[in-house]
DNA sequence: GGGAAGCAGAGTTCTAGAACACTATGGCGA
DNA sequence: TCGCCATAGTGTTCTAGAACTCTGCTTCCC
């Protein structure tokens, strides 16, 4: 959301005003919006500015849109999308099990392109790069890489990121809530230098999951990159259906 | 592109030109387009016509563009061929994509292990094995195998399933409503049978996603078993903390 | 009853322009 | 020489409409 220059464009923000009411339960899976014209006078601007914020809720898979008919909450039940996840990256410890973090190296570097989009950085703008390693029960289970904007990098690479958690390093240092985050999860194989960090044969299947992780003040502010080997790890999901078509 | 009405939208139309002329070689990779308002003046659109155009592209991964820069021909890295299936992937979910199910094949057989395990299948009881292909937009999407208990399978079998979806099927002639569903997805790679039915090579990294599904009854009634290439699906979720450690 | 026509409500496409923001570059001043 | 600043070129955001299409419903006529 935030822009280099401080101004966010009306439609992000409508966008994101749109995102809580559906994620704040305000509007519920099926319901459908007020008409775009509504909105566009509820938000004061023209409709093409409102279709845009809606163009990106599309995107997201947060609304559906029927010619004619209007547009939806979308239902999350049919798609993968995993709300009731609970065995996943980071949650791992939720499980019980002994989870260990070795730390790898750090470094200033420029960022790819998908990075320095997620995080929304201007052409040039450096990161900090974090490598880890985590193990569980001793055995490598995955390969983690974060990055963040080269501004608050600086003042995280100050705590001894060996013994103290990123987002431990991120609250106290910086005083930074992470508060919400999307995650996306590829299925690739492992090139060699993941494989090496794991321990394992390059060419293997694996889980890449890409998460970028927001502030309160909705600035992104980590983008975590995490290889797990496919021999190590699943994801797995219950669904009820009521009423609605699996 | 081709619309109900016979009539083509015209931001459809310079999108599709623009397409040939960059799958045709006219604008190899790299290549700087001519800037948005020449375009526009081209093809004797509004510059907000042109956008939506532009739009198309850059979300399908054709264009890369750079704000004070211009709009350049992306190169064909891996990069963006995930970035455009993230909108792949949301599209699996009924939102609108014109979802096909190609039947393959059926037959009974003995399941391995983890389908009688699934399935609470004793010792040499057959299933009703049940190979479709899912399409979206025209292009395999998944190869799906399904498994039936015998007896469920003999009253499935004596429908068309090539036009009747299994559920229906089940719901009509059995009566037997799907209630409950538990999905575990894992990253492998392809095996030359999934590979060919999927159109693409052996070896490269999938998810695979086994699910048995449950009726009110509270009796396993399918075991799911999908294949889905990498390269055209990813799995993405949003998380919000609320007083919660991420 | 059943079909066809019409209507209202909703999303979609498009215009013509204006103001703004980002990038690279080249000149000017210290 | 170095750094700052102006500027040109390019993409981005936004306005204020107008005309169009799609869907579901109702009404009217047979």
């Amino acid at each position: 959301m935030a822009r280099v220059n401080g101004r966010v464009p009306r439609y992000l923000q409508i966008a994101e005003t749109l995102r809580e009411r559906i994620r704040g339960g305000a509007l519920s899976a099926g319901a459908r919006l007020d008409n775009q014209r509504a909105l566009a006078r509820e938000f004061g601007v023209t409709l093409m500015t409102l279709r845009q914020a809606l163009e990106l809720l599309e995107r997201d898979g947060l609304i559906v849109r029927h010619h004619g008919l209007g547009t939806f909450v979308a239902s999350p039940s049919i798609d993968y999308d995993i709300l009731h996840l609970r065995t996943f990256a980071g949650d791992l410890s939720a499980k019980g099990e002994a989870v260990e973090t070795r730390f790898l190296a750090s470094e200033f570097r420029q960022p790819d392109r998908r990075v320095a989009q997620g995080l929304r950085l201007g052409r040039g703008e450096a990161v900090f790069v974090l490598d880890r390693l985590r193990l569980v029960k001793g055995h490598p289970m995955s390969y983690q890489r974060s990055f963040l904007p080269a501004g608050i990098g600086e003042e995280v690479a100050k705590a001894d990121l060996a013994v103290t958690p990123l987002r431990s390093a991120l609250s106290f240092k910086l005083g930074i809530e992470i508060t919400r985050a999307h995650e996306t999860v590829f299925a690739v194989t492992l090139r060699s230098r993941e494989a090496r960090e794991l321990g394992c044969r390059p060419g293997i299947p694996a889980f890449r999951s890409e998460r970028i992780s927001w502030a309160a003040a909705g600035a992104p502010i980590v983008y975590d990159r995490v290889f797990i080997p496919g021999d190590r790890f699943s994801i797995s999901r219950e669904l009820t259906y009521e009423g609605v078509r699996p």
